[in-house]
DNA sequence: TCAATCACG
DNA sequence: ACGTACGTGATTGAT
């Protein structure tokens, strides 16, 4: 008979630091669970043990922490995504029926210890699973050790056996304790000789085979003299090591191995498998759903309809018919429209433009008028495609992309295949469609065509599970006067693009670019030697180690040479000066003229894209080029926003909202006085200082009004008084005093920071004024800095978050509007709390005047929500 | 691919 | 006592 026995926090670890992270929808981490369970899968296939077990460490302090003080063996530091894990684990391990081990005061390796011995005392023999060779003393001829290593995602086994052991090591197996006592633990539990390291360590066990034989030999050991001296010195520390890697095998564990005879997993363990999404392991298992269990999620879809390619007129007329009978019909696009697969009902239509007969581009212009209701995914693309091709862009009834964002603003990604294996823990094939040369003579184009009739399949699975889960979660306004009518408008938008002056740009570029080349001298002068400035290591060694400047925090990799630490160098020595402006020069040259430069596209304009559905908040963002971090705060800087401008005959409006984040803080904390300070329409920050500070109005300092400012940013961020002190040069003590007479003052915020924190932490979520939700398992973690984390996202996000909701509700009616008055302003760009629109001289003022009273108009809140709108020549001078 | 830096709201 | 403000994207250097 044979048991196998398991180090569980060991190959726990391994897995954990072995394989990709990966989570749940919700957020869990389950990849070291999935990695222990195929190691263990693997292992009982390959050993095919009669009993199985499982050991885990305790925290209690063990008897080596009682018996030796020096001991450390390493409890803590186990990420916070580890530990999550080991509860879980346990919990799998229970419902599959398999017994585990601990005990108060032991480490798992004494109980392995102890399990083998008890084994063979009972006429067993015993494998044991583990990644620590400590245990490798256990080995005998009935005990074999599978030593567990991963590389490189790559998990293997070692069986060693005496045998195995000899060969490797050149001595038996329980002379490891003799080795170890010398070189020490590798991971620092116990120091062995100081000096001796694993080679020497090798040797002299081979040669004396016990540290005793060593000892007794000592002054005639034929070594080194170093090595000698070492010896004599370390030989307490040898002993006491000795003592520390010993592992016990007579530990007060009541085990039978017959105990521990393999038994079929509980009807637990398939709900807890789907939980935890090991979908793969329900079916490699074989696993079938007890009776009582319902299947969590909807159905999964039906893959396999009835495929016809669509090659003529007559039908494609025939089913454009049925198509704009039925509710509505799912489709996807090829991103350059020369392809189009739409499903409704039983009938799965593909199109194809080199197979078609007919008028493609009627056929796209029929397809995508308002009278088909189309369910599709990132509608946003597929509109600017069609914007771009002078086709309409009506009659899309659902974006799955942009639900599945609402659902979870945080999961990261939003692809077809993905959200298809989280909705429905199924794998859905790549998307092969997608693939550069699919279509093309070199692509497998009926593996293209496969998978582009399957994600749209699933597409339509996934707008069925959505669907409901945007009614329950009253996510239906958000989804549907927001977020989908916002999908035209910004392809529309992007479609559009800004126009830049490409002379001006590429002007300043050669002015930044002669700059830096003036300041590069310089400081290679300042250092002594050339370096590349723009390297933050060949930096900080040259300015702390060379110059012996003083240096402030560190990073990970060395001291940190960023803009804050090298401002409180600035008057050490001129180099400071010169590095700080060559920074902002080759920023400015890099990010800005060759970055914009590169993506002005033949109409001279740029076309940015706004993403919908990358941020935990609600915002949009902008990539390729980023527009929505164009300088602003330094005068250089700002002589960008001077080469965007309109295009003849045409200006700039730029409108923004006033405060829109604090107005939001008074109106959801209802802090009445806060309410107060805005509703008399005087500076803000002038008011929070009176109030928060108890100085009359009129006796507001210029610095008062900037620390208000700060306190008031900083509420809103979830502030501490650290970091506040950090930001506008006081002491910790008097940021403190400021956070302490602001919240006294202002009771409603103070309240509404406690009442935010609790309510998110019995929800597990926040929510914006319109439910935008944003998960926070954050706020249930046990390491402090992650629930910190936690509380400061529960206070800002609904925040920041209903300002997304709000500027993206005043897009939409903007663009409505502009277009139901026959203006011929458009939208442009957002930036947050901003928007820009290009429109005709001599509709200057009644454009500014409507985006206005949209932007106002949008939501009725307990203070004025005012925005303001000014016209230019460029951007610049846009912003009034 | 990650870390550091810096541009924006 | 812990570390020290929310949300983004692009560029550069180093691995």
């Amino acid at each position: 008979m044979k048991l196998m026995v398991i180090d569980g926090n060991s190959i726990l670890n391994r897995a954990y630091y072995g394989i990709r992270p990966l989570t749940t929808r919700e957020g869990f981490y389950t990849h070291a669970i999935y990695g222990f369970l195929t190691t263990m899968k693997r292992l009982t296939d390959e050993e095919k043990p009669d009993a199985l077990c499982v050991t885990f460490d305790r925290r209690e302090p063990t008897f080596r922490h009682k018996a030796f003080p020096a001991y450390k063996a390493q409890r803590k530091g186990m990420p916070e995504e580890l530990a999550m894990q080991l509860p879980v684990l346990k919990d799998v391990l229970d419902a599959m029926n398999i017994p585990r081990y601990e005990l108060p005061g032991y480490e798992a390796d004494d109980l392995l210890g102890t399990i083998s011995r008890k084994c063979e005392a009972a006429g067993w023999d015993c494998a044991v699973v583990t990644g620590d060779k400590d245990s490798l003393q256990l080995v005998t001829g009935h005990t074999t050790v599978k030593l567990v290593s991963t590389r490189m995602g790559q998990t293997t086994t070692r069986d060693m056996t005496p045998e195995a052991f000899r060969a490797e090591y050149g001595f038996d197996p329980v002379h490891i304790i003799d080795l170890k006592a010398l070189m020490g633990d590798s991971s620092d539990n116990y120091p062995g000789v100081p000096g001796v390291g694993e080679k020497t360590a090798l040797e002299l066990v081979r040669r004396y085979s016990s540290i005793d034989a060593l000892y007794s030999a000592l002054p005639d050991v034929d070594a080194k003299p170093a090595v000698l001296r070492k010896l004599a010195e370390g030989e307490e520390s040898a002993r006491q090591s000795f003592r520390l890697a010993t592992i016990l095998t007579d530990a007060p564990l009541d085990f039978d191995p017959a105990a521990n005879l393999r038994k079929a997993p509980s009807d637990a363990l398939y709900p807890l498998f789907l939980k935890l999404e090991f979908n793969k392991l329900i079916e490699a298992w074989k696993l079938n759903a007890p009776a009582d269990v319902p299947e969590i999620g909807s159905e999964p879809p039906e893959l396999t309809v009835a495929v016809e390619t669509v090659t003529d007129e007559a039908r494609a007329g025939a089913l454009l018919a049925r198509w704009r009978e039925a509710d509505h019909v799912t489709l996807l696009a090829l991103p350059d429209l020369s392809g189009v697969i739409v499903d409704c009902g039983d009938v799965s239509a593909e199109l194809f433009a080199d197979r078609y007969a007919g008028d493609w581009n009627a056929l796209l212009r029929a397809l995508f008028t308002g009278d088909v209701r189309k369910v599709s995914h990132n509608v946003k693309d597929l509109m600017r495609a069609l914007l771009e091709n002078g086709l309409p862009i009506e009659g899309f009834a659902f974006d799955t992309a942009l639900a599945a964002y609402l659902a979870d603003a945080t999961a990261g990604s939003y692809d077809v295949d993905r959200l298809f294996v989280s909705y429905f823990h199924r794998e859905l094939c790549k998307p092969a469609y997608l693939e550069k040369e699919a279509f093309s003579p070199l692509g497998d184009r009926a593996a293209a065509e496969t998978a582009f009739h399957s994600h749209t399949a699933a597409v339509e699975a996934l707008y069925e599970a959505l669907a409901p889960v945007l009614e329950e979660r009253s996510l239906h306004e958000l989804y549907y006067d927001v977020e989908l009518p916002l999908c035209a408008v910004l392809a529309r938008m992007e479609t559009v693009g800004c126009l830049v002056d490409r002379k001006a740009l590429a002007e300043f570029g050669g002015q930044m670019e002669r700059r830096t080349r003036a300041l590069e001298q310089r400081i290679y002068d300042a250092a002594g030697e050339t370096f590349n400035i723009n390297s933050p290591r060949q930096l900080g060694a040259i300015l702390f180690e060379k110059l012996a400047l003083p240096h402030g925090k560190k990073t990970k990799t060395g001291w940190s040479t960023n803009a804050d630490v090298l401002e409180k160098l600035r008057w050490e020595t001129p180099i400071v000066a010169d590095v700080l402006e060559y920074r902002q020069y080759a920023k400015f040259k890099s990010t800005y003229c060759d970055g914009l430069l590169k993506v002005i596209a033949p109409d001279g304009r740029i076309h940015t894209s706004f993403q919908m559905t990358v941020t935990a908040t609600g915002r949009l963002s902008s990539t390729e080029p980023n527009l929505q971090n164009i300088p602003t705060r330094t005068e250089l800087g700002s002589e960008f926003r001077r080469m965007f401008v309109p295009a003849e005959g045409c200006v700039l409006v730029d409108a923004d909202y006033s405060q829109i984040e604090l107005r939001l803080l008074a109106h959801i904390a209802d802090d009445k006085t806060m309410q107060e300070a805005f509703q008399s329409g005087e500076d803000i920050h002038t008011v929070t200082a009176s109030q928060a500070f108890g100085v009359p109005a009129g006796e507001v300092t210029k610095e008062l009004r900037s620390h208000a400012k700060a306190v008031n940013f900083g509420i809103v961020y979830g502030i501490s008084a650290f970091s506040l002190a950090q930001d506008i040069g006081v002491t910790v003590a008097e940021a403190k005093a400021y956070i302490d007479s602001y919240l006294a003052r202002f009771s409603g915020v103070r309240h509404y920071m406690t009442d935010v924190v609790e309510r998110a932490k019995a929800a597990g979520y926040v929510e914006t004024l319109m439910h935008r939700r944003r998960a926070l398992p954050e706020l249930a973690a046990s390491n402090f800095q992650t629930r910190s984390f936690g509380e400061r996202v529960a206070l800002n996000m609904p925040i920041q978050g209903t300002a997304a909701d709000i500027i993206k509700l005043a897009m939409v009616r903007v663009d409505e509007r502009l277009r139901e008055e026959g203006l011929r302003g458009r939208l442009i760009l957002q930036v947050h709390d901003e928007l820009i629109v290009e429109c005709p001289e001599e509709e200057a003022a009644r454009t500014a005047a409507l985006v206005e009273e949209e932007m106002e108009r949008v939501m009725t809140l307990s203070v004025p929500l005012t925005a303001e709108a000014h016209w230019g020549k460029n951007w610049l001078e846009a912003k009034g």
